[in-house]
DNA sequence: TACTCGTGGAG
DNA sequence: TCTCCAAGAGT
């Protein structure tokens, strides 16, 4: 694919001039400084910018700088995180911010390579905060870049290809103009967010349609190529909600993998707990053979209290949830532990076990209406 | 290369 | 209700 002077010209000119006027108003580009730019290039990777702006003033409410990010116990900050998803973003958003103190006296690398050697840090998300917090000249290529360029070159390949790729990132880097670098990148960005969208580009309102080699071919809706839908399978899960006294029972997960380091109620995958032979079981007996296994605990469970759908990546899951008063509070040791009622929300929990915590505090304010189902 | 890793909004 | 998917990186 080449990319002569005059397509540049005709890309990026009328990109940059439509920025000018029909550009949104991002927090973070109030904000040049690197440390701001990189908080908000975390946020967003494959999270859309309504939902991060939120997360974004209190995150840099809460940690200023990257020192205050740094000398924060990574809890807090995965509480921070909590409801966003994807939470290794914020494990390496941590450990990052530990290593530019550590290694840098707290002042933000600024060559690409140094900042790709972070943890969390890409060639795209490199490239965008010394570009447009820096000034200097990186190409990037994420999801807006490369729909926005397979449809203005026409390509029709699998963009996932590493050939298809690498000529992607080739046309990435050509296109950057030399004057104002970020202000571009951000135009395009803009672009693909909000005029040439996935599905339903208005063709109409860009600045480039006359130039787009999908739009000459009416071929905006097929490119760029999409990937076959893979189905994904579904488990059934069990967790417990054990009271006893003013406080309940929690347990902390591994630091690697699913929801990594994040709270819930004790429980498992029901297929896990007896076994992948015997499936035809029920939740709740699936539910005391764990905690009869684990923890030497008899449950006497009174039907189920919740039931939470959830879908992730990778699988869909029902969460069945049981609810039980016990007299004994057991010193348990790491990973679990009793948390106090009152506190028990200053632990960070993924979004479907926080719906448990909501509605253990309806019922904590309720009073007396105790373990009643419904 | 292919899989892992969340969530909520849009249509 | 279902499908798609949003400013990717790590393994």
């Amino acid at each position: 694919m080449i990319c002569d002077a005059g397509t540049k010209a005709r890309f990026t000119r009328p990109l940059v001039r439509w920025y000018r006027t029909a550009g949104r108003d991002l927090p973070w580009r109030n904000r040049p400084e690197p440390y701001a730019v990189y908080i908000s290039e975390i946020m967003l990777q494959q999270t859309q910018v309504s939902t991060v702006i939120p997360y974004f003033h209190r995150f840099l409410s809460a940690y200023p700088t990257i020192g205050d990010l740094a000398a924060a116990p990574l809890e807090k900050v995965l509480k921070q995180w909590q409801g966003l998803g994807y939470y290794a973003r914020a494990r390496h958003l941590h450990r990052a911010a530990c290593q530019i103190v550590e290694q840098y006296g707290g002042a933000f690398p600024s060559d690409l390579k140094a900042l790709m050697s972070l943890p969390g840090i890409g060639r795209s998300t490199a490239g965008a905060i010394l570009t447009i917090a820096l000034g200097q000249r990186h190409p990037i290529l994420d999801g807006n870049v490369r729909r926005v360029l397979c449809r203005f070159f026409a390509i029709k390949e699998d963009p996932r290809e590493k050939k298809v790729e690498a000529m992607l990132w080739d046309l990435s880097s050509a296109l950057l103009p030399k004057r104002l670098p970020g202000f571009y990148l951000q135009a395009i960005m803009d672009l693909g967010a909000t005029i040439c969208k996935p599905k339903q580009p208005i063709c109409g309102d860009c600045p480039v349609t006359r130039a787009c080699g999908a739009r000459r071919a009416g071929l905006q809706a097929d490119i760029p190529l999409k990937k076959p839908t893979k189905m994904i399978p579904h488990f059934d899960y069990v967790a417990g909600v054990i009271l006893s006294g003013d406080a309940v029972l929690i347990r902390r997960r591994p630091l690697k993998g699913l929801l990594a380091g994040l709270w819930e109620f004790p429980g498992d995958r029901v297929a896990e707990i007896f076994g992948e032979l015997s499936a035809d079981e029920s939740p709740e007996a699936a539910l005391h053979t764990y905690f009869k296994n684990e923890l030497g605990l008899e449950l006497t469970t009174a039907g189920q209290w919740m039931t939470i759908k959830h879908v992730f990546t990778h699988f869909k899951m029902t969460l069945h949830v049981f609810i039980c008063r016990i007299d004994a509070q057991l010193g348990y040791e790491a990973p679990f532990r009793w948390a106090k009622m009152k506190t028990l929300d200053q632990h960070p929990f993924s979004s479907s076990h926080h719906r448990i915590v909501l509605r253990l505090d309806t019922l904590d304010r309720g009073g007396s209406a105790t373990l009643s189902a419904s």
